[in-house]
DNA sequence: AATTTATTGTGATAATCATCACAAACAGTC
DNA sequence: GACTGTTTGTGATGATTATCACAATAAATT
């Protein structure tokens, strides 16, 4: 697939025309990542704006003890760098790669251009930021109201909406990430993560069979724990 | 002032010619509030942008149950309401008064247009949003990773920085938040916000007199907790 | 296939913190 | 100044959940 093919699948591009698409598309360059690979670290100077071709990466905060915070799991045609181009800030979550993962890269200044020339683009990015801000706000309700069952569950609806396959009501989990991960994004421990699991599989609501788990009846499920 | 004066402090319309700022202030209707008046109503239909004139707002989420997390306490100068105005979706936050608030609208469809028009102020308001995230990814980090005197301080931090002022090196906040309103933001509860504080004081951290609060020398207390 | 490494499961224990229940201090009103 | 309602302080208690310590699987490597 070309570059510009790539990009028309991203919504903050998607409604350029396919000249605008292609002159945009040149200016962008492939890089790819090794899974396990940091692709941008906390604190240092942020100089590029990031789209996912392909792959998944992790958004991490770190404490000094070495705990980690994920943010959040983005995956092929989403973008990533934009915060300290706009702010003019240095980073404030480093990036992993989760997978083999190819990505195409904008400089600071072309991105910036390409703000100034096509309004349209600035404006589906304030829409694309709300959208993170709104599960930001969310999340941040979770950390501070829910007890771990509930927090754990919510992370697994996030988890669903993005990795998702539903079927007759259920949706199907392919590749659950490692407790260790899930635990860092519901802010509580594995062995919790472990535990909590276990008990809603008691009560009938997930079932896991290896690396997937089954969420059944789905719409109830998110009832019962947002 | 007139109404154009006080857009001029907005940074998101800082940048305009005072043409383009007159033009825009026509279209915006002032509105006040009471102390405690509900302003927005979570799950309810997002038509209106707000600049606020004067006063405080608090942005808050509730859970079933009545317990609420405040996201922000927002003052003069700062803006709310545009989250659904730019992502279609409805309210997911409740704006309460926190004092007695004046209060400049702007339709939807003005705003929209606005953002067209000026794509600086689209560029501006994205700048601002990707503080707000900047933020908001702090404050998961610290609900996920820190106990609640940590909490508690980075609280006080936040409030130190929006509403505080600055003396030799120690920064006093006038009129601290009650210590519920503290609880909500450092997801904990009231009674362990009146034993932190306590801590901090017996630790020389702080001092509190009435309603005032001092942190002392304020860059190493940050140095401390975040 | 055997061995090593990574991930998950599970009990026991301890720490943190919410909750309950008041008392004390403060603020506003008559 | 007495009275009423809010806000804050503080002890006692119990619940939740982190942590530690392994055992049990699963996955990767030789």
């Amino acid at each position: 697939m070309s570059t510009a093919q790539h990009l028309r699948n991203v919504p903050i591009f998607s409604d350029l025309k396919d000249n605008d698409l292609n002159i945009i598309a040149e200016k962008m360059v492939s890089r790819s990542y090794e899974k396990g690979k940091m692709i941008l670290l906390e604190e240092s100077q942020g100089e590029t704006f990031f789209i996912i071709k392909s792959g998944a990466v992790k958004v991490t905060r770190q404490s000094d003890d070495g705990r980690e915070v994920i943010l959040a799991i983005l995956g092929e045609s989403d973008f990533f760098g934009e915060m300290s181009l706009l702010d003019g800030e240095g980073r404030s979550a480093n990036i992993v790669s989760n997978e083999n993962s190819e990505v195409l890269t904008l400089s600071r200044s072309d991105f910036l251009d390409c703000l100034e020339t096509y309004p349209k683009i600035a404006i589906a990015l304030l829409e694309e930021l709300a959208v993170r801000l709104r599960k930001s706000d969310q999340h941040i309700e979770s950390l501070s109201l829910s007890d771990s069952e509930h927090r754990i569950a919510i992370t697994l609806i996030r988890f669903a909406q993005e990795l998702g396959t539903i079927k007759k009501g259920d949706v199907t989990i392919k590749n659950l990430p490692f407790q260790q991960d899930i635990a860092n994004m519901a802010g509580t421990s594995r062995e919790t993560v472990s535990r909590t699991i276990k008990i809603l599989e008691d009560k009938n609501l997930v079932n896991k069979d290896k690396k997937d788990l089954i969420i059944y009846n789905f719409e109830e499920f998110r009832k019962l724990f947002s």
